[in-house]
DNA sequence: GCCGGGCTTGACCGGTCGGTCGGTGAAAAC
DNA sequence: GTTTTCACCGACCGACCGGTCAAGCCCGGC
């Protein structure tokens, strides 16, 4: 070896790979996506780029490898998008937009956001998922953090800061399994209809707005027989 | 055998099934779940349940027979367990009482549960998951039907129904990547947890309670300068 | 006795899997 | 002009895949 590059593989900066790598990558990403990890063969991806078998491994030592920068990397750079795109503001607007770079990041990168959070993902044997759950918490971590800065701020109620991070991420990850990319809505838009349900709450009447506040949708028809729940 | 076959661990409804089969589709469900459709073989099933390759296909035809009966089996039940243990009362009571069983049939019948929501669920190639959709379409059309429901009682303010079922669905159906049974919580309570987030929204402040209502868990620290967004 | 039929088996099939190997041809380096 | 490098390929390997099959085992009825 000539030179040290100055980025270790792991850090996998897709930048400056390849065109053929990248197409692998893409490939693959789009099969794994499709059929799983397991449901995919090295022959396939060959095929699918139009090369030989031999010629993957030339680029890719084995097939976790291809799968790790398909995924791995994948969930590396969700974090730093989604970061930068946080704008100054309240806790609860940082949490809108997280959920909706969230759904960008999905539009953007939706082959290799399906093959992350979709293939084997607790095959017990291997350790491979490891690495990916490291860097998912981090994400998932951010994301607590800016629900403990909205209910400090009283933002929002004293919820389960744990739970409530994990019902505001089921509403992204499961996206991929009924969405349509020919309908009309994007997935930022349906980000935003999720964090508008889930800080707003679906419950009308009971509660009334304050003076200042703004209009409700729709004034409640009913001057609600609803369960009012104990708070449990 | 008979009383055992009644019901047996994780299996629901083999009603007539043998204690056999009963293992098998218990063991192959749990494996299912583990490591994927593809990455299961039938040595592997066999080899759990301590039984011989042929033996399976003495009482299966075929690998796409076990997963039918673990998979589309278990869906199939879904619906009517649900159904079954929804009580009378208000909407929201019974969107609260959907979300709770659904859970319960997530700890009851979990590996199956994984299986049939996890594995090859996109692979074009097949058309086998044609039928589980058709299932699960009525499970979650029964949802809507509960949604549409509170919104003509004036329970939940007027959203978007599809929307607001795949929500429900998403806090539920993401559940079983991130649940640990070791931990306190039981499926049934974070069901409860997840209704009182999205039925009664994060958000404190801006809106205050009418007199005759239970009081807030807090007041709010700080008159909000939350974000009002527009309905957008 | 011995007979038939449901369980159960090990040996086996064609095919595909992930991965390896030796080599080719053209460009780059010397 | 020679050597080195490198993207690339077709043939091939042992292991394993889903599935088959003829034959044993077991056990109640004759």
């Amino acid at each position: 070896m000539t030179e040290l590059s100055t980025m270790r593989d792991g850090v996998a900066n897709q930048a400056e790979a390849s065109d053929r790598v990248l197409q692998i990558l893409a490939e693959a990403g789009r099969l794994f996506a499709s059929k799983g990890f397991e449901g995919t063969s090295m022959r396939d991806i060959a095929l699918a780029c139009g090369i030989s078998k031999s010629l993957l491994y030339h680029h890719f030592s084995n097939k976790d490898e291809i799968y790790a920068r398909v995924a791995v990397g994948s969930t590396l750079e969700l974090y730093l998008f989604v970061r930068d795109r946080i704008p100054d503001g309240t806790p609860s607007q940082k949490i809108r937009a997280f959920m909706v770079a969230t759904a960008e990041y999905f539009r953007r990168y939706r082959w290799a956001w399906i093959a992350s959070t979709t293939a084997f993902w607790n095959d017990p044997d291997r350790q491979r998922q490891k690495e990916r759950l490291t860097r998912r918490d981090r994400f998932e971590n951010f994301l607590r953090g800016l629900i403990q800065e909205a209910i400090d701020a009283g933002e929002i109620r004293k919820v389960d800061v744990p739970m409530t991070g994990r019902l505001i991420l089921s509403s992204l990850n499961w996206m991929h399994r009924w969405y349509n990319p020919n309908k009309s809505a994007t997935p930022e838009q349906i980000a935003d209809i999720f964090f508008d349900m889930i800080f707003n709450g679906l419950r009308s009447g009971e509660l009334v707005e304050l003076p200042g506040a703004a209009s409700p949708k729709e004034p409640s028809k009913e001057p609600s027989k609803a369960g009012r729940r104990k708070s449990r």
